[in-house]
DNA sequence: GCATTGACTAGGG
DNA sequence: GCCCTAGCCAATG
């Protein structure tokens, strides 16, 4: 358990219901970006309810992960309001949510 | 402490 | 658009 592990959790815990985020994202948002992987092993270490393992999915929209139990991640997604396609999200890049967004959400019109 | 593994990502075929 | 390879990082044996 690092500081970086710490921080992952909580970054992940900060993600709001019908939200979701990357790997990457939340590597990088944790200060350590590229740790996408590391990211993902510490999910699957934490296996905390407190932690929305089920809003992390990865870059390409696709869910992952999760045990290989996605078909119930993208049913907890989908109750959450978040359209999943076959073999990944829709509105991916709309639903998708960071701590500092803004340039993400670009809703700036 | 070194080697292997894995819920990833980006690039090439 | 899908499959394979290389790179990165942390956890586990």
């Amino acid at each position: 358990m690092t500081d970086f592990t710490a921080r992952v959790i909580a970054t992940v815990r900060r993600i709001p219901p019908g939200k979701v985020s990357t790997y990457g994202d939340i590597a990088e948002i944790a200060g350590r970006p590229g740790a996408a992987r590391a990211v993902g092993n510490i999910m699957r270490d934490c296996r905390a309810r407190d932690v929305p393992c089920h809003r992390v999915v990865a870059a390409a929209g696709r869910l992952g992960g999760y045990g290989g139990a996605t078909a119930l991640k993208r049913a907890l997604l989908e109750a959450e309001g978040i359209v999943v396609g076959a073999a990944r999200i829709r509105d991916f890049e709309g639903c998708r949510w960071a701590p500092r967004a803004r340039t993400v959400g670009k809703r700036r019109t």
